[in-house]
DNA sequence: TGTCATTTTAAACGGGTGTTTGATATTAGA
DNA sequence: TCTAATATCAAACACCCGTTTAAAATGACA
């Protein structure tokens, strides 16, 4: 494997498991097996390796979420919540073809994301993939015409929350499960719990 | 006002801001105007002092809330599930008293302590407030009975995900919905929106 | 095989980190 | 007022940070 993937590789595990912040360049490249120096001359900096790590993941996910979205926005005329919030299962679990614990890692990082670094990884996000929150949004529409676009907004925020909140604390919330109801739980049993709940918050009654 | 106040305000203003990990004592001890060595002679310790900032909101909150949670719990038969979310608004905006911008800046905390610094906050909060916890999931059984300890644990789990992210999003969503929409909101508006969400979402019906 | 670009390397750079020290003020009680 | 505890202070400590440098190793191609 070549430098700059197991560079990659390690920054995503480190990235993911402690923050931005929280993960030094020499914890990277010391659990990459690689010069320190390595970092800089393959990716100029640490925002830029940031960068290329989202990228790797959104470069696969964008095009397939917003198919899956534009095939219910096409071939629907009136999607339910649950169909559209269906439409991100196989592409979120697709990433863990692309790589080991992908879809929990993807996650984790999204949610470092909005946190950490001051938001500059949010606006990277946000302006390099719009696709996926206008194709979203218009599902939801299509779903639930009642709800005005600010609506909309709130309520896809609350349910990124709900996502990226919940597969950040998986591997500790999936330990819990398991010691206290003795079930044997995985990514994909998660997304299909969270699936009814995030359909029916965003398919709440609007109080006006 | 006593150094020990001084620092504590200056912590709480700049954690909420930019994390535990992306804020260093010398930040604070400058905006608080103390000598450096004053956080270690007071609190011992950065964790010692992030644990004091959070105990300074708990201390406050766990008994409001565990007061208005048992009240629901001891004076209606079966509350609505948005009557158990109810029960957060009012301790939760009363920090506001305590504090200016009380609200915001502790659900800020509360968001970082979840990712920040490899989950010990996490850790220390479920251990010295239960109760919450116990009245939470008592009142929403009482609201959906049909639920299993397993469900509420889950949908527990997503609603403090909806909470703790919208919560340390806020300035940022709160920007981005005054560009989009035009519209001048503050926390209050946002924990009233967050409301129907989750109480639609943990009352989802129950997929088998 | 020799040349030249690419990659890797150890070392250093300047600066920031949390924490500790020991001296100096400040305060409160006898 | 003197004393003893408490609090503040500048300075230093040892260490970690992201980045840069210049030399050494490696690779591709003529």
């Amino acid at each position: 494997m070549d430098t700059k993937t197991r560079i990659l590789n390690a920054a995503e595990l480190l990235f993911a498991d402690k923050g931005f912040s929280g993960t030094s360049l020499r914890e990277i490249t010391s659990i990459a097996e690689v010069n320190l120096a390595a970092v800089n001359y393959h990716f100029g900096s640490k925002k830029e390796l940031i960068k290329a790590l989202m990228k790797r993941y959104l470069d696969v996910l964008a095009p397939s979420l917003i198919t899956s979205l534009s095939d219910i926005l096409e071939n629907t005329d009136k999607p339910s919540l649950e169909q559209v919030f269906s439409a991100f299962v196989e592409p979120l679990l697709s990433l863990n073809k692309l790589h080991e614990n992908g879809t929990s890692n993807f996650l984790q990082l999204l949610g470092h994301s909005y946190t950490d670094s001051q938001g500059f990884l949010r606006w990277f996000i946000t302006n390099n993939y719009p696709g996926i929150i206008d194709n979203f949004t218009a599902a939801v529409h299509k779903a639930y015409p009642e709800l005005t676009s600010e609506d909309i907004f709130w309520r896809l925020h609350f349910t990124m929350g709900t996502a990226v909140f919940t597969m950040s604390s998986t591997e500790a919330l999936i330990d819990i499960a398991s010691n206290d109801f003795g079930l044997k739980l995985d990514v994909a049993d998660v997304i299909k719990r969270i699936i009814p709940y995030v359909a029916a918050g965003v398919g709440a009654p609007i109080a006006r």
